[in-house]
DNA sequence: TATCCCAAGATTGTTTCCAATTCAATGCCA
DNA sequence: TGGCATTGAATTGGAAACAATCTTGGGATA
């Protein structure tokens, strides 16, 4: 039996937060959809003041969009949107890389790989996004970036809904998720900061082209 | 005689968030600086629910640090945090900039030329800080980057105070500076893509060295 | 029938008041 | 004298009540 946790006083936003990120990221929540702030207060047994300090930090994050005087919807990005997002992943995930490259020990590229395998199983959709999330995450975890890791998982998070869209509809027939995953972890293993530099660009570039091929998953 | 201005109802957070964030951008407030949302909410006539919506706005734009139960203080970087967004610019300004170059009309690249002359007169620092950013904001103002403009922006603000601090105690005296703002002009007004992307990039890396080279500039 | 107008309902924005927490100064004790 | 618990002021966090705004539906009119 576990201890009751007593809920701290203060950062109530910070949890609502939490639990609306997650729930967003989830695909709980589509993009487009109405967020009214009494719902959410209700669900979290709070006033809706911490709920509007919860969406204001979601709308920093480019999750939510608040509208004066009407309300808040999960952010919805159009195709172009999209597109940016990808090509500044493109040229500054590389660079978080070589942060990371010379930091993460040799158990940790082990588990890299092992991701990599696991993602060849299987073709449940969450549970591919979930591993595929986790082996790019991971590779850059072991340097102490202060906001470079924080941007780059926040690019991830703004276009967690159309990466699921996109392997719903698509599901990807090819291998080449798979080989330029296991070149990369190749290139982290020999420590070759500008080889891997170059697989993760192109990886993110050819990802951004395919979904573009997929214009219907975009409403707007 | 101005008409009064009705104030809207709605959006006062807006309000003290953009006063706020040109106070901080001015120097008004130092890195490091406590805020007190009762002072704000009285400078502004308004009560604290506000203020702290404003708090949590710049929080997400990375000027203000929230602690819970606290307080609030304007964020303060160390080197390596100023370094690690240098580089960011290095990689995604050019790319910001590739957007432009071909939106820019004749007349726009005139203005630009301008403000690089203007820039090599004068040795007022807040003058040189205004100018300068005015000069590169402009060379990014005619594509419609939703988001690739936002995250430049709020690059250059969060390292505003920097850029000041270093001004002051530096006043650049070689050239290096004058040459590239004229050297980007040129590569813009020969649409030369590439080029630019290069000449942007050294610029930025060379001033992210020179900020290196004075570390005193930075407490922790 | 289409359009405009208006009013009621729903939703958001703000203020006020109170509770919880933090921080610093004070006094106590070894 | 130094360390430590305590107490109080200062400050932040949250809830409920109220005010302003927007939306939506119906109805009157051209």
């Amino acid at each position: 039996m576990t201890t009751a946790e007593p809920i701290p006083h203060g950062a109530a936003g910070v949890r609502i937060a939490d639990d609306l990120r997650t729930a967003i990221l989830a695909g709980r929540y589509a993009p487009g959809a109405r967020i009214r702030q009494e719902d959410l207060a209700d669900q979290h047994g709070a006033s809706r003041l911490p709920v509007r300090e919860a969406l204001r930090m979601l709308e920093g994050e480019g999750l939510v969009t608040l509208v004066a005087n009407t309300g808040a919807w999960v952010t919805s990005l159009s195709l172009a949107d999209c597109e940016e997002m990808y090509q500044i992943r493109e040229r500054i995930e590389p660079l978080l890389l070589r942060y990371n490259v010379p930091m993460l020990s040799d158990a940790q590229i082990d588990h890299l790989e092992q991701l990599a395998l696991q993602m060849e199983e299987g073709d449940d959709v969450e549970h591919f996004l979930a591993l595929d999330r986790e082996f790019h995450l991971s590779s850059y975890s072991a340097a102490e970036t202060s906001l470079l890791g924080d941007t780059v998982r926040q690019l991830w998070n703004r276009t967690q809904h159309y990466r699921r869209a996109f392997m719903q509809v698509f599901r990807p027939s090819d291998r080449s998720v798979h080989h330029e995953h296991h070149l990369l972890v190749a290139a982290i293993r020999r420590r070759d900061l500008d080889e891997a530099e170059r697989v993760l660009a192109s990886h993110i570039r050819r990802t951004r082209k395919e979904l573009a091929r997929h214009p219907e998953i975009f409403t707007d």
